[in-house]
DNA sequence: GCCAGATAGTTTCACATGCAACTATTTTGC
DNA sequence: GCAAAATAGTTGCATGTGAAACTATCTGGC
């Protein structure tokens, strides 16, 4: 008889490692600031990438629903951490990005996530660290999560 | 200027990950079947280890709120995929176990499952997909995931 | 130019889940 | 032995999220 050991399914232990790593990280940015994991990601793609983005462009790379983003949206817009302006171009569209307050809130908050990402890895070397990369980039190679903003483009509506 | 790539970023990775491969796996049991996540975890646990489990230690193993649980037990229950048993020691408690039914619906998805898990890791090499299971099980160990039932005993309720 | 279909973003709805309160039982301290 | 605390499991409530419907705008075919 097939048996199926949950806890050596990787499946399951992907569930619930990132169940486990995201409550640790969102800890940092939710009590401190009050944001939630949609708010953040809408942040640091804003963040990251200098120029303006449509709420479309962040579902689309974050892999996160539009619906979610435009609440995540409406809540920044309200803690004016993010303001919009009206792409003359295409009207239904806004181009989003960080207001003065959120950028200090991105610059402060940074460091702290990236030092945290370090901490749990850091029982790894820095060899197995790589190699632990590479083998996500394979998997998610492999099940098309990796997306060029042309593919993303090409894709339709999330 | 400190920056962050959120598509490099490990706990956006693991969580985009893990829910991708969720999706990709539970389709096999919900399409088929009609049985959710949960209930799926029950179903695991209880065709894993032979003799009948309590809800109290299915939450604990599987990391699954006990709210949860109890309502995925309710279900399979109707469904007459599982059945208890009181237990005469300590009557708070309930002994599950798979009925003929749940033994044969476990007995052909596993290895369903297996194959679809198999299929994913095939963009590793053997070698690579050891090292990555190594490296998650550090990581885990290090968050604390890696529970005996003895450390399950010991840990407050979930 | 106009109409059909596509697209950006919002909102409504249904549903899943965590928390906290609850019931029923058992264990512990005295 | 009994009262207080702990524990197994259930349930009500609040909340977050995805699907789908909706509005407004744009694009392509003709």
């Amino acid at each position: 008889m097939a048996r199926l050991d949950l806890l050596k399914f990787m499946p399951f232990r992907l569930s619930r490692l990132a169940a486990e790593v995201s409550t640790a990280l969102s800890s940092e940015y939710i009590e401190q600031y009050g944001i939630d994991v949609p708010q953040w990601r809408v942040l640091a793609t804003l963040g990251f990438r200098e120029e303006p983005c449509s709420a479309q462009f962040i579902s689309q790379c974050t892999r996160t629903h539009k619906s979610t983003i435009s609440r995540a949206v409406t809540e920044l817009l309200k803690n004016k951490l993010i303001e919009r302006v009206e792409n003359a171009d295409d009207r239904r569209e806004f181009r989003l990005q960080l207001t003065a307050k959120g950028t200090r809130l991105y610059e402060e908050l940074i460091p702290r996530l990236l030092r945290r990402e370090q901490d749990m890895l850091s029982c790894l070397s820095a060899q197995e660290r790589k190699d632990f990369a590479t083998a996500l980039g394979k998997i998610e190679a492999s099940l098309d999560l990796v997306q060029t903003s042309q593919q993303a483009k090409a894709k339709a509506a999330y």
